[in-house]
RNA sequence: GUCCCCAUCGUCUAGAGGCCUAGGACACCUCCCUUUCACGGAGGCGACCGGGGUUCGAAUCCCCGUGGGGACGCCA
């Protein structure tokens, strides 16, 4: 039994999103699963739209995720020997022949074969076969190399996800395995380092489902091992319709950007068309004993971004505190604070931590322990009373001289109330008000005793310039 | 058009012929907790696409519809 071997292989054509992650992550899964190997293949052979930038794209995204390779990255650019080693020796056994049509020719047949309802495809009049005479070839035509697919029977293969796939070769053309410049195609490529690299299992987007045959038949030509296939199933975007950039094929960066943790996207994503039972929150050690190909859904899964916020929640309550502070700092930095000593960051997290479920809210929602909060007009309005200055005045009075802890301010609390005969609420919202800018936050004492003395009574007294105490 | 794939609550899913009066999670609703908002707790709403078979028995197997998706490039 060889050791698994799995790769994520994608074309650097743009930025790592969620349903490459997704793909990435299941074949990083599987190998781990298995104690194999899981290696980086970026396939830049189309010069015309692969960029460094998206290069660099999807390494970052891989980075953040910490879906590490054991191998590579490899470049296919950097391989061109090896293919156009292949691609002759492919001519040299009669697997591949010279085509010489040209593009108009080919365009042309293909809109032919439309209108009569066909399904398009080469109509093989390159191909040398035995007693067939072929054309003289042009002069002013660089050839394609084109490969010599068997015209009879079935390829069959054992899908990991889908069961049993059946296609008749009758349906398959004779493929472009190199173009007029002498570079060969993606279809190549893949069956090329797939056989060289050792996959065992590949495990891509079902949108590949129609190129396996292909493949198979070009591995079956160069006498190489077949690998196991796993075809996933695409994500559709949270309105159900298929991921664009219009409808959340956002990179997985962007989810960094937009506050969300690792752990949450990657639980979300491995519970995305997989499961273990009733499972629904796990670590992505756990995920490695667990995952499986058996417990994949065959169809396309919709995107959840509620699901995922939920997620997003637990992580934010249950990470380290050290983990989150660091996540959270940058947030911080973004809103101009860089001094997260007093109070202690930690502490506060660990006040605020519960009710967030989003690192920029949370960033947000705490700033106005560094800074001076604004003050939310509509919050004001409904809470400052004509006669709310002398309730904070009663409690400003109680308060002034003794020690500010969270205890003995719920005491004082208690007290005034009490004293003024009000509600609760008409003390605590209109301190919440003026220390914090908004009526929304855990027990104002606890608040109020992270904030210190001096602040709250400096804040008290911008919203209340007539207090005598 | 041709070929391929898919089909359980709004969403993600459990389910491999009897354990299913179909389970869990997110969302939603109600109540509880409460110093507001959250968090948390307890309930509730809510699905096997349709039709034929096979079988003593089908969400599970088969066939046909229907619906959705994918692929048909000198893109990957």
């Amino acid at each position: 039994m060889s050791v698994v071997k799995t790769r994520f292989a994608p074309s650097p054509t743009g930025y790592l999103h969620i349903g490459g992650a997704r793909t990435a992550l299941f074949s990083w899964a599987y190998a781990k699963r298995h104690g194999g190997q899981f290696i980086l293949r970026i396939e830049d052979t189309d010069v015309a739209r692969s960029t460094p930038e998206a290069v660099q794209a999807i390494l970052d995204g891989m980075a953040w995720l910490q879906l590490d390779h054991d191998e590579g990255p490899f470049y296919q650019m950097q391989r061109m020997d090896v293919y156009k080693r292949m691609i002759q020796r492919m001519l040299d056994e009669g697997h591949a022949y010279y085509c010489y049509c040209s593009k108009e020719e080919l365009d042309a047949l293909r809109e032919q074969q439309m209108q009569q309802g066909i399904k398009p495809r080469y109509d093989g009049r390159w191909r040398p076969e035995p007693g067939k005479v072929l054309p003289p070839p042009p002069d002013n035509v660089p050839p394609v190399v084109r490969f010599k697919n068997p015209t009879e029977g079935v390829v069959v293969w054992q899908d990991l996800v889908k069961g049993r796939i059946e296609i008749a070769n009758a349906e398959l053309d004779d493929l472009i395995i190199a173009r007029a410049d002498g570079t060969p195609t993606y279809n190549f490529c893949v069956v090329v380092d797939d056989w060289e690299m050792g996959i065992t299992q590949v495990i891509r987007g079902d949108d590949h489902v129609n190129n396996t045959p292909r493949q198979i038949n070009m591995l079956k030509a160069l006498g190489a091992t077949v690998p196991q296939y796993a075809h996933l199933s695409m994500i559709l975007g949270d309105d159900g319709q298929k991921l664009s950039k219009r409808h959340g094929a956002v990179s997985v960066m962007q989810y960094h950007e937009d506050g969300y943790l690792r752990e949450a996207v990657l639980n979300y994503l491995a519970r995305l068309g997989w499961s273990h039972g009733d499972d629904e929150v796990f670590s992505m050690a756990q995920f490695c004993q667990w995952f499986d190909l058996d417990h994949i859904t065959p169809s396309a899964a919709q995107f959840n971004t509620e699901k995922l916020n939920w997620l997003n929640a637990h992580y934010i309550k249950t990470l380290p505190l050290e983990r989150l502070a660091d996540e959270v700092k940058p947030r911080l930095l973004a809103l101009g604070i860089t001094d997260t000593q007093a109070p202690d960051l930690h502490a506060v997290l660990t006040l605020y931590r519960e009710r967030a479920n989003n690192l920029n809210q949370l960033a947000k929602e705490i700033a106005f322990f560094y800074q001076t909060p604004v003050i939310n007009e509509a919050d004001a309005a409904k809470h400052i009373q004509p006669e709310t200055a002398a309730i904070i005045e009663a409690f400003v009075q109680q308060v002034q001289d003794s020690a500010w802890t969270a205890d003995i301010l719920h005491d004082a609390l208690n007290q005034v109330v009490a004293a003024q005969q009000i509600k609760f609420p008409k003390l605590a919202m209109p301190l919440r008000v003026a220390v914090i800018g908004i009526a929304q936050s855990p027990s104002i004492d606890q608040v109020m005793a992270l904030l210190g003395k001096t602040v709250c009574l400096q804040r008290l007294r911008v919203l209340f310039p007539n207090l005598t105490a």
